[in-house]
DNA sequence: GGCTATTCGTCAGATCAACTGACTAAAGGA
DNA sequence: TCCTTTAGTCAGTTGATCTGACGAATAGCC
């Protein structure tokens, strides 16, 4: 017995995503931050302190600039991003955190920091770590 | 220094992810079945021999009966998927694997394999052995 | 047997997160 | 100056989900 039904590798990654995103973002509205969904949680890790413009997120976030400019256009309407005119490229504005969007950047590291933990309680903090090391060197 | 940027565990498992599903889905098509996408591979995997209604598959899936149904549709117009009306129930429709339907899981679970074994390649054995332990027991 | 509640699958429509293609305006290089 | 590239927008499409409403069949109860 026991021939362990042998999950492809992927469903496994996925389970394990879903469970996470589950968390953070089916949290992050009772933390003051209606609205943010999925999608939007990524495009604020790409942008640096001083701001970036619409292309440069798109294209470190590997998306087109017509997504990216549909996901920045929610979150500036929600107050967490603003967009200003680039001095030096007249083509071009810079989208930045506001503070508002620093605190939600904050609030959406602390929720995957606690489902990170709460996943390590589950296995254990050997196989955590185990876990993460495997995905870093995956990641590069 | 070194304050390893320390992505958060959903980006890692995300790419993870991702980098799979390329593998994959990328290739079905040139191993003869075209038209493939990631949504069909789901659930193709929850289909018993026996075959099963609709409202169950979506069940042990997770989804909609019109989401399901509508993958269905997919699977059932290019022959990997046949639907009999279940004797039992007048009001329900049996869904079965066609023989192309198994030799298409085959060949994803085959590419799945493939590229699970290019990541050991990538993180060696050990680790691979580390990661597999910790998402099957997260998953529980 | 007959009523009622439930379940099966479908129809219609909405939403979200991506895409491609076509375009204007600005910048940059020869 | 002219040509090419780049920045962002407009319009439309696709894929994968969702909700709500529905007709038909079944199942439970009296």
């Amino acid at each position: 017995m026991s021939t362990t039904p042998r999950r492809t590798l992927g469903t496994l990654l996925r389970a394990a995503y879903a469970d996470l995103a589950e968390h953070v973002y089916g949290n992050i509205a009772a933390r003051g931050f209606p609205g943010i969904r999925r999608a939007h949680g990524g495009i604020l890790r790409h942008i640096p302190a001083q701001g970036a413009r619409l292309s440069d997120l798109a294209r470190s976030a590997g998306m087109t600039k017509q997504s990216m400019a549909y996901l920045a256009e929610d979150l500036t309407r929600l107050g967490h991003l603003e967009s200003i005119p680039d001095p030096a490229d007249g083509r071009a504005r810079i989208l930045r955190l506001t503070p508002s969007g620093q605190a939600l950047l904050q609030a959406l590291t602390a929720l995957s920091a606690e489902a990170e933990a709460a996943m390590a309680a589950r296995i254990g903090p050997a196989r955590m770590t185990a876990l993460r090391r495997a995905l870093e060197r995956l990641a590069g």
